[in-house]
DNA sequence: AATTACATGTGAATTGCTTCACAAGAAATA
DNA sequence: TATTTCTTGTGAAGCAATTCACATGTAATT
C-alpha cells in the first residue's frame, strides 16, 4: 500500500460530494461549449469559494493550468476516474415495490455507468414479471444470482421490517456496497459500505428550517 | 428577535440530521418498552459517541436527569418540537411520475406529520387521475391551488430541464420550502429552504469508497 | 442519613474542515 | 523578449465540530 492510498483515506465525505457536484457540472459546461473553466466559475456555480474547489482537486493531483483554468474534459474525466465512474457498475434493486419500481425505471443511473441488472422480490405476483426488460427473480435464489451476474453493489428498497435479514442475505452473496431506503439503522460488517437515503430527515430538515429560521454555513 | 433565536441559527446541519435519527430511535425504544434510556445507549444505536449526543441537545435545553438518563417519551416530545414536527406540514409534489408517484404511496409520511394533499401534473393524461384519493391538479392553476390550500412545503419530482420553472412558480405561489428531486442547482431567493435528494451522488460515493477503501469518521 | 453508582451538562482541548493569501507558473500582449 | 494579466496549488491561519474530562446532581442502596 502506497503513501497514496494512505492519503485517499483522510479525504472527507464532503469533499467526495462536491467531487460528485463537480463532475455534473462539469458535463453541463462540456454541453454549453466550453473548452476550460475556472476554479472561481466552478465555484460560483455551486455556491461555494475557489479555494475549496481547488482544495478538494489537489488532494488528488494537480490538473489545472495557472492563469487559465482547468480543461473541461480533462478534469471530468480525472474526476470520474477519481469517483470510479469510468466503468460500469452492475446493481441489483431488492424490493420491487413503490420506490423500488422507479428506480428500475430511472434511465439517468445507466447513463452514469450504473447498471440496473438484477430485480428480486419475495412477492410471487411480481416474480417473472418484467420492468424496463429486466425479469423480477425470487429472493430466493438472491445468492446464487446475485454471484453469477457479478453484482457488486445493490439497492433496499424493502420494508424496514425485513431490511436487516435481506442486508444479511447480501452481503453473504459477497455485496460490498449497500444503498438503502429502509428508515432503520442498519448492520453491516467493516468491510462493506452501506449509505442511507432518508427523505423523511431531509423533511424534517425543512421543518426545522422554517420553524427557526435556520441559516447554515453550507447547505447541499 | 431573542437570544435564543439567533442561538439556533448557530446549529449546524449535523446536529439536525441527528436530532432526527434520536426521534426515530426513541420512537423504536418506546415501542420496544423503554421509559429511559442514556446517551451511551442512543449514541451506540447511532454509532456515534456518548458526548456527541448530550452536546447535541444541549444546544436545545437540558431534557435529561442526572444519573438516571432521559425519559424516552419527553425526550421524543422535546425533538418533535424542536423539529417542528409536532405539527401537520401539508405538502404539494409537483410532477407525479415514477419517483412522484411513489412518494404518494408511502404512507409513512403522513404518519410523521407530512400531509400530501395536493398533486400537479402537466400531462393531460395524468390530470384528473387519482393517486391515493388525490386528483391531480393542473399544473396551470398551481399558484392559485397552492396558496388555497395553504401549502408550506413542496416536492419537487419533475424532469430537470424544467425544474428551475416550477421552482420560480412554486416560489411565486408562496412555498417556503422546497424538496428537489432533479439532479440540477436550483436558484432560490434567500428565504426559501431548498433540500437536494441525490442519489446519484450516493452512488458515486459507493463507488469511491469501493475503489479506494475509504474509511471516513462519520458515515451517515 | 450516608454512601455508592451512575449519567448529565458543559467549559476546555482537540481534531477536522474551510478560507486566506501569496509564490509560482502559464498565456496573452506589446 | 519583456511585461502584464490571470489563475493555480498550497502552507498557514481561522473557524467549526467533536471529544474529553470532570464537577454536579439524582437515584438506589445500605
Ligand atoms: N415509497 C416511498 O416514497 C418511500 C420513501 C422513503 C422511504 N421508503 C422506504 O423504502 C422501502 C420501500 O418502500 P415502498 O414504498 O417501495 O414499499 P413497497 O411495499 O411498495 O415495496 C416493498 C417491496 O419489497 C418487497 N419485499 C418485501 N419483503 C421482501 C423480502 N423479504 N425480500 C424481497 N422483497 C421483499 C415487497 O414485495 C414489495 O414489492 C421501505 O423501507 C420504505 O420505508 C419509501
Ligand atoms: N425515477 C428515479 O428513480 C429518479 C431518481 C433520481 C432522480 N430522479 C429525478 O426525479 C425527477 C423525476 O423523475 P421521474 O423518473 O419520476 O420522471 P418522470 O418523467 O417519470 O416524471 C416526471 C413527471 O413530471 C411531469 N412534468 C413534466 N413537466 C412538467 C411541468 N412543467 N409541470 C408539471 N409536471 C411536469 C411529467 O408529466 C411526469 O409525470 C427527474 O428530475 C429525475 O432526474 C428520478
Amino acid at each position: 500500500m502506497t503513501t497514496d492510498t494512505n492519503l485517499k483515506k483522510r479525504i472527507s465525505e464532503s469533499t467526495i460530494h462536491r467531487l460528485s457536484m463537480y463532475f455534473r457540472t462539469l458535463s453541463l459546461l462540456e454541453k454549453e461549449g466550453f473548452d476550460t473553466v475556472s476554479s472561481k466559475e466552478l465555484a460560483k456555480r455551486e455556491k461555494l469559494t475557489p479555494a475549496q474547489v481547488r482544495k478538494d482537486l489537489s488532494f488528488f493531483g494537480s490538473f489545472g493550468t495557472r492563469g487559465l483554468g482547468y480543461d473541461v474534459g480533462e478534469l471530468k474525466g480525472k474526476i470520474a476516474e477519481i469517483l470510479g465512474i469510468n466503468r460500469v457498475w452492475r446493481i441489483a434493486v431488492v424490493g420491487i415495490g413503490n420506490i423500488g419500481s422507479a428506480l428500475v425505471s430511472y434511465k439517468e443511473f445507466t447513463r452514469q455507468g450504473f447498471h440496473i441488472v438484477k430485480l428480486f422480490d419475495n412477492d410471487q405476483r411480481k416474480i417473472g414479471s418484467n420492468h424496463k426488460g429486466i425479469t423480477v427473480s425470487d429472493i430466493q435464489n438472491l445468492e446464487k444470482e446475485i454471484r453469477d451476474a457479478n453484482i457488486e453493489m445493490v439497492i433496499l428498497t424493502v420494508p424496514a421490517t425485513v431490511a436487516q435479514y435481506m442486508v444479511d442475505d447480501v452481503v453473504r452473496a459477497g455485496v460490498k456496497a449497500i444503498l438503502n431506503f429502509a428508515p432503520i439503522n442498519l448492520k453491516v460488517p467493516p468491510d462493506v459500505y452501506l449509505r442511507n437515503e432518508n427523505m423523511s430527515m431531509e423533511l424534517e430538515y425543512l421543518s426545522f428550517a422554517i420553524m427557526n429560521n435556520h441559516t447554515p454555513k453550507n447547505v447541499r
